[in-house]
DNA sequence: AATTTTCTAGGGGTTTTCCCCGATACCCAC
DNA sequence: GTGGGTATCGGGGAAAACCCCTAGAAAATT
């Protein structure tokens, strides 16, 4: 049995999901919330397998609930349910830690496999979200604005800090002392605005500026 | 006028190629290949703006050829033609360097609306690659082998690392102990084989743990 | 009920990170 | 030339990360 955990501040849809899980014999909804805040709290204490969130709720919006959600329980499953077709909301959510999104004009099936392929490990993406998301994947923002402003020994040290190398490495790979190795670091953590070497890994990800 | 070069080892299906993109006014075939050596000697001396690739060809591989042709020429835009649906496929395509991705069974609209949007700087996708891609951008292969041997709370702490926090800010997230917070992150930085935090992170990108 | 694993937390140390500071060198405009 | 901006190079020092250890409580397994 798949325990499904449904939140979403409209309670006529609402009960419009539990009930077409219901008929489904995988499926059971062991929790229901109509507010963010609800949401995570139900999630933390039932610790369901799939958690079926509305992007728009009250008290924390759905971005939020996902994060949240994602970053204690990473075994839940997140699925998105969403009126918007806007591409910012699907990379978004999918950053936070959603492992599907579907419209709320979808079929009840489409509902209940997306569960399903969920629960299986799979992620399920609606038509729109898959495009969406197939774009983002080959049009890296390689050159992103910050890292435009690193000098040329500014970005020789990030991506040798991205590499995984110690100060003491990179300073003698660059043939300088650990001192100034460090301070180009800390230059570039500056730079690209984030607080130390893990965030700076995480940045360099996300613009695919990864070796 | 957008600049195509087509290669197909299938003379006739080639040559429809041909007649769907001539009736277009936006497009021009400069150039055609048989195999796929020919198929990278076209493009280095032509250089169109998009390159129609068929996955199949004699001579050298449909990835071979794309690899050669993004290597050398970055700003050339690959449509991948191909019949088969494997996920494979796809992935190691982009990954090669192609920006589309459309089956020989599409209508011939969409090539030339495939072929447009490319040389717009977009990408394409057929729907079944869009999905896979999609897939891809969470599949977590969050059951890698030494993720797998995390304990509950040495995920937590992964995922907490992994997106930038202190050890003292997890250790408030948690709400245990600074130290117990580090000895959290020291068994998976040793289960996980990777010498700092920062390696971590790179870790965790590699393995599609980090959206 | 017994055993193992996990979670918790601390002691005490070294190393690294990170943030402040100044010195030199270079380029460019005035 | 002379001053201003910037890149590169360093140091000092506090904080954090990292590593070695012990050890009890809770949870899961057997």
């Amino acid at each position: 049995m798949i325990r499904v955990l449904l939140a979403d501040d409209h309670t006529i849809l609402r009960q419009g999901l539990v009930s077409i899980l219901a008929k489904d014999d995988d499926c059971v909804v062991v929790g229901e919330a109509s507010n963010g805040i609800e949401a995570v709290e139900k999630a933390f204490e039932l610790e369901p397998q799939i958690a079926v969130i509305d992007i728009s709720m009250p008290e924390l919006n759905g971005m939020e609930v996902v994060k949240r959600i994602h970053q204690k329980l990473p075994d839940c499953r997140i699925l998105v349910l969403t009126m918007h077709e806007e591409d910012e909301y699907v990379i978004h959510m999918v950053r936070a830690g959603a492992s599907g999104y579907l419209l709320k004009d979808s079929a009840s099936e489409e509902l209940i496999q997306a569960v399903k392929t969920l629960a299986s490990g799979k992620s399920y993406f609606s038509q729109y979200a898959a495009q969406v998301l197939a774009n983002q994947y080959t049009q890296p923002e390689k050159w992103s604005d910050p890292y435009k402003n690193l000098t040329k020994r500014e970005r020789e040290v990030f991506h040798l800090v991205v590499d995984g190398k110690t100060t003491k490495e990179i300073a003698k790979i660059l043939d300088i002392s650990v001192k100034t190795a460090e301070n180009h670091r800390g230059k570039v953590l500056d730079k690209l605005n984030v607080a130390n070497s893990a965030e700076l890994v995480k940045y360099a990800a996300q613009h695919k500026l990864l070796i």
